[in-house]
DNA sequence: CGTGTCATGTAATCAGTTACATGATTCA
DNA sequence: TGAATCATGTAACTGATTACATGACACG
């Protein structure tokens, strides 16, 4: 089953939203999306040329004056068109790994104030994500640029708030039943 | 940075909870840590020998009579105290890559109706989730075998249902919103 | 008699990160 | 003067999946 290499779509996607070069798309990427995507230099630089192999994007290539050439990408219509179709097919289903859970799981080889920490731990990462992603919300609306691209966007930045809150509702649940624990004794060796 | 290799810790886990051979801890895998994890053969096999080269494990072949020859590993003390150190280190942010919001950041590209689309099978992907997980920890707090293992698993079938509640709740509001536009014209061309 | 289960594994390939390599300019 | 920014890229490596290869037994 073809593995569905999204990198290319983000690639393509960032271009039509004003990124001109691969250093420009990787901060792009580091920027209004970090908190749902990421790339490395590895993976767009290739993934530019292929693109333009594939007639999904042109270069022009600026060089002279300024320091290192600069290559301008621009998304061509077969670009817009290969986006379009990626857009609307239903997303699979993603890996689902999640290494808490897994910790959780297998929990019993270590003390019930150890899990605490851990799950404490990432419940802190959770609570400072949402509160970012809330500033950002709220300082998008206040721009009040009120077209399409803004509202896609603050509907991934509500999914962070709502999916993160309850994140830490239930890391708050776990962290409450296991300190009420604290105390019964653990398997603490094999 | 060492990228942190977690199916040593999964199968490593599995180990430690019944699984014996590699088609074992496969199918353990696929079974009680399904909405979390997963591995593939390609990993679990070379993983299982690494293990042992490095005295986490043992292997004994039990050859003769049945079919293939059926190798059992079991966890070395080495082993669990391997699992104990990984267990208790917060974990890695995770690479946070979400298909579906990346969809929803370019959605200008498609008319609203086929975002409704795209959300909607998320939606329902979920509800089946939500629902399954749901009962899987019904019939599991029946079986009222109050264990520790027990207690752990229970948080991870909740962490799916609040977080997959959410997730549902979050994609309404998101169809809601879109329904609301449909007639509104997008971009539908370059 | 064919399908499913038990059971092993490898080779090819892909997706992705990290580290390396280069170098000018700008700003504190 | 030294760090940050702009700007390119490649090579090595890792983590992981998929496809392939083999084969016997049990059950309907």
């Amino acid at each position: 089953m073809a593995r569905e290499n999204t990198s290319r779509y983000a690639v393509l996607g960032m271009l039509t939203h004003g990124a001109q070069t691969g250093y420009d798309l990787k901060r792009a990427i580091g920027g209004s999306v970090r908190h749902f995507w990421s790339e490395s230099y590895g993976q767009v630089y290739p993934t530019l040329k292929e693109l333009v192999n594939e007639g999904l994007a042109t270069v022009v290539v600026e060089s002279g004056n300024i320091r290192p050439d600069r290559k301008v990408y621009t998304v061509t219509d077969a670009g817009i068109e290969e986006l379009r179709h990626w857009l609307v097919k239903p997303v699979e289903l993603q890996p689902s790994r999640n290494e808490l859970l897994l910790k959780l799981f297998f929990g019993r080889y270590v003390p019930a104030q150890e899990l605490v920490e851990v799950v404490s731990k990432f419940r802190e990462r959770w609570v400072e994500d949402v509160a970012e992603w809330a500033d950002i919300q709220d300082r998008l609306r206040d721009n009040m640029e009120n077209d399409l691209d803004l509202r896609n966007r603050l509907f991934t930045l509500e999914y962070g708030r709502i999916v993160g809150e309850a994140t830490i509702h239930w890391a708050d649940e776990v962290i409450a039943a296991l300190v009420g624990t604290t105390g019964t004794e653990q398997e603490s060796s094999s």
